[in-house]
DNA sequence: CTATTATTAGAGTATATACTCTAGGCAGTC
DNA sequence: GACTGCCTAGAGTATATACTCTAATAATAG
């Protein structure tokens, strides 16, 4: 693997697991065995990595929220949305972290990002609309839909804060992805008065599944 | 006013203004025109500053959050919450922008903080409960209500990112109260579904006073 | 083989950050 | 006036951080 390649990949693990704040260049180079100076002929600074970092991120989700424009939609993928999205989040979860000091440093990732936000919400309104479409949620008027929109977004992209200030009892350390998908619950909580008949006890079988665990029922 | 309490408020007003990321003891000294040696005279290090400033907010929520044993719950007090809750989360905004990096910096501020969310969460809880006893929303199984608790906590704590990061077209400077309150719109969008035909028209109404405006609505 | 280009090492640097240390002032009190 | 306790100044420090510079080494093309 290439060097420029192995430094985002490190520097995403390491972002990952301690934070981004808690990350410098020089621990990214030190866990590499290479030089800064090495890291540096690579990328001109550190919101270079991390911009492109992002983009990797930005492509993954964009591809998981293609919404197919000539089928109808099914349970099926509706659970495939909402683990992808989770599988994206888990997997690029620094970001959210550090966001709003992210997007300070850097003009082309603010730009970029509220771009990106905003796509996220057209996926997630069009999933509502073509679930009505296919008879699982009751239609509900533009406005109400794209309230609603919002309301999934923010709670996704809250959970794994929640998850990582509220839950965890000792130490932060261990998330896991288990876990995070658990929003999945949340997320499915939301849709719950709209469903429709038809649909009501498949969905609620489905959101039952992501139902946290309490941490005693495990065995050793 | 006393110096100690000068540190709190400016570190406070700094802190909003700029994150807590951007502002060293130094530049909160500066700000005062004190010394550094005397702001570490009253306060150990930035964490204690924090967390007395946490203490705060804390106090202040939950001061907010009281919720009567002994009379019923009506518009005004739901009203009442939602626009305090907002305030405090207005007046401490820097707060939940670093929260991760704070909470793992400060282990006393982590056990409570989590303390905090779950009386924030059981606050949210018994209004829901006294919501429905009083005739506003249809009660819900147990099982339901706190998972819609934790969603409306999710909406109204991560509001303010979605402002910062995804609405703020050029600098990221300006976000007003205003704005911010929109996020009331928001929480009442998630309990449309449960309002009583008795009281369905009112809270629509309220809810409609929160709808945000868009920018070119407003006159020179 | 040679010339050029791409890559790497590693010492080094300017700046920042959280915090310390010493000396001294000021207000009250006996 | 001297003592005491609280408060303050301000220079200073150890460490960290993002990043630079030079020289050397590998890879590649002609």
């Amino acid at each position: 693997m290439k060097t420029r390649d192995k430094i985002l990949l490190s520097s995403l693990e390491l972002f990952n697991e301690r934070g981004e704040r808690n990350i410098t260049t020089n621990h990214i180079a030190a866990h590499l065995a290479i030089s800064p100076g090495n890291l540096y002929y690579h990328f001109r600074n550190k919101s270079d990595i991390i911009y492109e970092i992002f983009q990797e991120y930005e492509k993954l989700v964009d591809y998981y929220l293609d919404i197919p424009e000539d089928r109808a939609i099914t349970l099926e993928d509706l659970t495939f949305y909402l683990e992808s999205v989770f599988d994206g989040l888990w997997s690029y979860r620094f970001f959210h972290r550090d966001l709003e000091y992210l997007l300070d440093s850097d003009l082309r990732l603010r730009r970029d990002y509220r771009e990106f936000t905003n796509r996220c919400l057209t996926a997630i309104n069009r999933i509502f609309g073509k679930l009505a479409e296919a008879g699982i949620i009751e239609p509900q008027p533009e406005e109400l839909r794209s309230a609603m929109s919002l309301n999934v977004w923010l709670v996704i992209t809250n959970w794994m804060a929640f998850l990582k200030t509220a839950h965890a009892s000792e130490e932060s350390a261990s998330l896991t992805l288990t876990e995070l998908k658990q929003g999945i619950y949340q997320v499915l909580t939301l849709e719950i008065p709209y469903l429709t008949p038809e649909y009501r006890e498949r969905v609620m079988v489905l959101r039952e599944k992501y139902r946290p665990v309490l941490p005693e029922a495990v065995p050793a």
